[in-house]
DNA sequence: TAAAACTTGTTGACACGTCAATGATGACCA
DNA sequence: TGGTCATCATTGACGTGTCAACAAGTTTTA
């Protein structure tokens, strides 16, 4: 933070940048992908699969969130648009009186199996293809040390840092 | 796309996770840090940083665009937005009527002369320290080989991919 | 048990992105 | 010259994310 700064030099601006174009740029056409070959965006194909593991496609709002990590109010605005499109089905819980039971309609179920095979593929080809085995693994073991040092540092979650 | 779809196993599975996570999650954290310890956002960021490296701070919108591979719409809003902050200024292009030259006032350079120290802790800390060289440079031969197949697939720019 | 504290989910304000439409200007060429 | 086409920037509609405030229910605890 003080004057002793230390700055990247050439090479390390060139990992740099790699790092932040492909942070940028991957998100974005994973979402075109899915966007063109399926009626889903990235985060509602997000829910809808987290649904799809679950016990008769079914999960209290407060998991699906606790599942993907996300904000309660994220999850709750898109549930909202998800509804309305007809993609869920929101239900009030028994036993919490507070909480809502989420569950995929059968319009839900369809569009996530229509869109699972093309969204695997995008994967499989722009991921695993270019990639030797000895690169993914050097991929896994970069990508994980990058997250533990953010979780160590407290970045990682959203919400005060200090 | 078809039945045929190559499927991701158990140990692909781990390494997809990994990069989907620290997609999401690293674009999110930086955003947080510059938030945090500065005036700025991440966006805002970037285009002091392309204005700051350009001479008398100044550019054209258009080439702001083109060095951050952005929609012209995308930067117009948030031109509008840094404008109304006083972070920037936009002045008549004098060669071409259509155009628009776009400055860093005085409290825009301050901003990120403020914030340009902490920026790179953050990645000096959560690339760099976290990855040996080897690890670096085997990071930089992913992320390249990821970006080249989603530009041969034509995923990479934005718009129409046919 | 009553008060305090926490959990769950929604809402509203706002920042930010994409897309399509618009208007104005510049470039090209027949 | 004049018409066509491309380029530059803006705008509005809307999807999406964060944050803070809120209402209502549950748990803790004194």
């Amino acid at each position: 933070m003080n004057s002793d700064t230390r700055w990247l030099n050439e090479h390390e601006q060139e990992i740099w940048r790699g790092l932040r174009e492909l942070i940028w740029g991957f998100e974005s056409a994973l979402d075109r992908q899915l966007i063109r070959d399926s009626e889903l965006s990235g985060v509602e194909y997000s829910v809808l699969a987290a649904l799809s593991e679950a016990e008769g496609g079914t999960m209290r709002a407060r998991d699906i969130a606790h599942t993907l990590d996300w904000e309660r109010s994220r999850l709750s605005h898109l549930l909202k648009r998800m509804a309305a499109r007809g993609l869920v089905d929101r239900n009030e819980c028994p036993d919490d009186a507070r909480g809502f039971n989420i569950s995929m309609t059968a319009a839900g179920q369809a569009a996530i199996e229509q869109a699972a095979p093309g969204h695997v593929s995008f994967v499989r080809e722009n991921v695993f293809d270019p990639l030797t085995p000895a690169e993914q693994d050097a991929l896994l073991a970069a990508t994980t040390k990058i997250q533990h040092a953010l979780r160590e540092a407290g970045w990682w979650e959203r919400g005060k840092v200090d």
